[in-house]
DNA sequence: TCAATTCTGGAACGAACAGTCAAGAAAGGC
DNA sequence: GCCTTTCTTGACTGTTCGTTCCAGAATTGA
């Protein structure tokens, strides 16, 4: 047995979510996630295991780093709906990358139990975390209270899912926005 | 050579798209196909030339005719406005089963001209057609002016997308009825 | 320095894959 | 009847896949 360090598998780990969210699963061979992770085959299946085990790593690595970043981009403002805006920004501004949960969702839908298992934890902590937020600008009148703090966060969530097809369909930046501005419009009080 | 009737070949291939939407062009095996077109291997490749053919052939007819039921909903109201509005019940009604429009963009993105020639030849006819009915709401006073009408049909486009993401990853119609409601909130005149 | 551990590269495995071949069944025209 | 064409069937090819095995290089710890 033959396990690398941690520091090394982080790197790897992270190379492993470069090339998945590019080619998704079905698409990406383990030659490809050797190169990319520069470790060799016998050390990727006695870190990892299999190559779904490291993909569903690599899923949980990026929600886990997606979150955050959200979250970090909400609560960086004075008024709770300028992070709104702050959070919609980074997305349009990071969509010419494809989007590894999007991909993964895609891809498999439903079908695989422990890989809706990581989707649902992070969407969870996002949720938690985003409700405060919302709410907070519902008070403060920046946001319309006519929708409940759920479902401003589902559409919040799939406007940045559509925003991300959008780009990875060939939009460019002033189109991003434009989709931008309209998902926040539907959400500003009348 | 054998190539089966036109009849027959219409059939089968959209017994292709119902597998393709499922599980993806990587994800689906060439006995699956057969299987679910209920002809033989070699008449697959003898009608339609290899997996990619049949892929791409699959792709442009269900955006054929995803493209036209937009369209016959969007022209089917009095108002323009109803007609918007009855494209996205449509949307959200027939969530349940995945879209290979978004399901190809996700899994090639880019990267294939020729399919993404199909994804464009279909935007631009929902486009066009499009066009109109937004500018007839927009002068009936149903809909906002302050955006472009193409804006607005890249926003609608944007938010079927996410609105079928969010049906693949196990969203119920209530939620997707409230992704509806808030996304066409964002078109209404303040 | 020596020995144990950790990692690499290459070879090899069976399985599954896309695609081909060839033989025969079915159907149609004469 | 018979011959030609159209389609089905199942076996087959070469390739690629995920995974394992193994020998040796590199690294580590004492």
């Amino acid at each position: 047995m033959a396990r690398i360090k941690e520091f090394d598998r982080d790197k790897a780990l992270d190379a492993a979510v470069g090339v998945f969210r590019e080619h998704g699963f079905d698409g990406t061979s383990t030659e490809m996630l050797v190169n990319a992770m520069k470790i060799g085959r016998q050390s990727l299946y006695d870190t990892f295991g299999d190559k779904w085990a490291l993909y569903r790593l690599a899923v949980e690595r990026y929600a886990c780093a997606e979150t955050e970043a959200h979250i970090r981009e909400l609560r960086g403002k004075e008024r709770a709906i300028d992070g709104v805006s702050a959070m919609m920004d980074r997305v349009v501004a990071e969509a010419d990358r494809a989007c590894l949960g999007v991909n993964s969702i895609c891809e498999f839908g439903q079908s695989r139990p422990d890989l809706t298992e990581v989707h649902l934890a992070a969407d969870h902590r996002l949720r938690h975390a985003a409700r405060d937020c919302i709410r907070q600008a519902q008070d403060a009148g920046d946001l319309d209270r006519s929708a409940s703090a759920d479902a401003v966060i589902d559409f919040l969530i799939a406007s940045i899912a559509g925003i991300r097809i959008a780009a990875r369909g060939g939009a460019g930046q002033e189109a991003l926005q434009s989709l931008e501005r309209l998902a926040l419009r539907a959400l500003m009080p009348r």
